[in-house]
Order: structure tokens, then sequence, then C-alpha cells
DNA sequence: TCGCAATATGTTTCGCGGAACATAACGTCA
DNA sequence: TGACGTTATGTTCCGCGAAACATATTGCGA
């Protein structure tokens, strides 16, 4: 974790649809770790949330985002879906692009901040 | 209230220093309200909270975001003072030039959400 | 000099999201 | 058939941020 983006986006459809950057991550380190246990110990999430927001994302999108199996040699796992790599791709491209365009407004208003001794 | 905006910014600057869509709606209330109080009732807020986030603000950046007085016919009030006109500006700004920027994810990633019947 | 409306600030209470804990079911392999 | 690691799901517990409540203070005007 080289450094804490200063720019989060929250994109909210009405009616608990919502995808920021915990959501984001969270399909990062399943994509990594090939199972929700895997992903969420990895991240310091219990299992129980990142299975729910998983519940969420899955509800929320017409296709599901990410296909998990039970039980087998490994005890099952979770992978991203097609859909899942387009969402990620398009929330990290989202993430770049805002950044990128706003770069000037962002500069300006960490300009006005007192001391930033160390930027962060 | 047409819609609330389908792209919440928050930017963070470590250390308690951030600046979101809570922090940039209670500058334009104050502005339109001319106190913090006014700006609370207005945006069902407790006084308190709002207090401390004005408190927050101007303790983040270089120039207080907002001036305060004291007693006086009216009891006293807040206005903005001109950083806090030009943080509020740069936030607004910022959040117009990342949607336009990012419009095309946005769509492709709300196209891909399940019963979008309403759009929000 | 008293009242008002606001700022200023401390203390206590409370709701809720997440953590912690507890199980069941699944499916492959040894 | 038993063990293992995962998904799946329910229940209870707890910390923390916000709300609620409580005062003190300021300064003008009636």
């Amino acid at each position: 974790m080289p450094c804490e983006p200063a720019l989060r986006i929250r994109l909210l459809f009405g009616k608990g649809k919502m995808l920021g950057p915990g959501k984001a991550d969270l399909l990062d380190a399943i994509r990594d770790a090939g199972s929700i246990a895997g992903a969420g110990r990895a991240m310091g999430m219990s299992y129980k949330r990142a299975w729910s927001l998983v519940e969420e994302m899955n509800a929320a999108f017409r296709a599901p985002l990410v296909a998990r199996t039970r039980g087998g040699a490994r005890g099952g796992g979770a992978q991203l879906t097609e859909a899942g790599e387009a969402v990620l791709g398009h929330y990290r491209a989202l993430e770049r692009i805002a950044a990128e365009a706003g770069a000037a407004e962002i500069a300006a208003l960490q300009a006005m901040l007192a001391d930033m001794s160390d930027g962060r």
C-alpha cells in the first residue's frame, strides 16, 4: 500500500446500490486471493462483511460480479466474472480520469491547506 | 432538490484533514443562512455538529473559511471568508469537472445496473 | 439592565454498523 | 467416511460517532 489516494469517489445509484473504494478494493482482493475468505483476511475484513458486500454487489448489477463455488479440493473459492472485471475496470478508470481532470482544482485546494509539511 | 448527485467526491489530506460533500453543503448553507445555527437548522443538522465541522475546516486550512461574530443585535452570525468562497468554488468545480470527464465511465457502469426503473 | 439570538463547549445518551462468535452445508481427496 | 477449507447464514456483543441535553458567554437594542 504505497499511498492512499487523495481522491475518493463514491457512486450512488439510489436504494442501497452504491459503489465506492471499499467494494472496489474488495474486488481487487478477491481476484488476487481467489476466494472471499482470503480477500477478507488480506484486507483485515471479517469474512461475513466481505461476503455481504459481495452479496450487495451481485444484487445491484444485472449480472453477478463475483462467481462463487462451494466445496471441492480447496474448499471452494470465488473469482471475478467478466462483469466484475468490467465494473472494476470502469471504476478504476473513473478514479484515474477524475484525478487527472481535477488535478488543477485539487492542487489549488491543497495549496490552501495549513501545514502541509508532508503533503499527506 | 432535483436529484442527489450520482457522484460523491471526498478529498483526503491525511490527519483529520478532509473535505467532502457534507462540509461543502454546510458552507453553502452558511452562506445562505448567515449563521451556523441557521445553516444547521436548514439542513437538519445539530448546531453542535455544524459548529464542529466549521472548527475542523478553519483548522485544516491556512486561513479560516468561516468568520464568526458573537453577540450583537441579531445574536451574531457567520459568513464565508474569501478563502471559504474559494474552497467552495474549487470543490464545486472539481465535482463538475469530474462528473463531466467521467461521464462515459459512469454511464457504462449505470448501464450494467439491475432494475434502473427510476434511474435513482 | 434585561432579553434575545447567536456562538462556544462540556456531558450524557443512544442507534447502528461492524466485530465476534457460532453453525450448517458443500464437495473433493486421502 | 472423515477431514479440510470454503461458502453461507444467523445471533450476540461492542465501540464509536452523532444526537440530545445542558450551560456559559457575547454584545446590541429595547
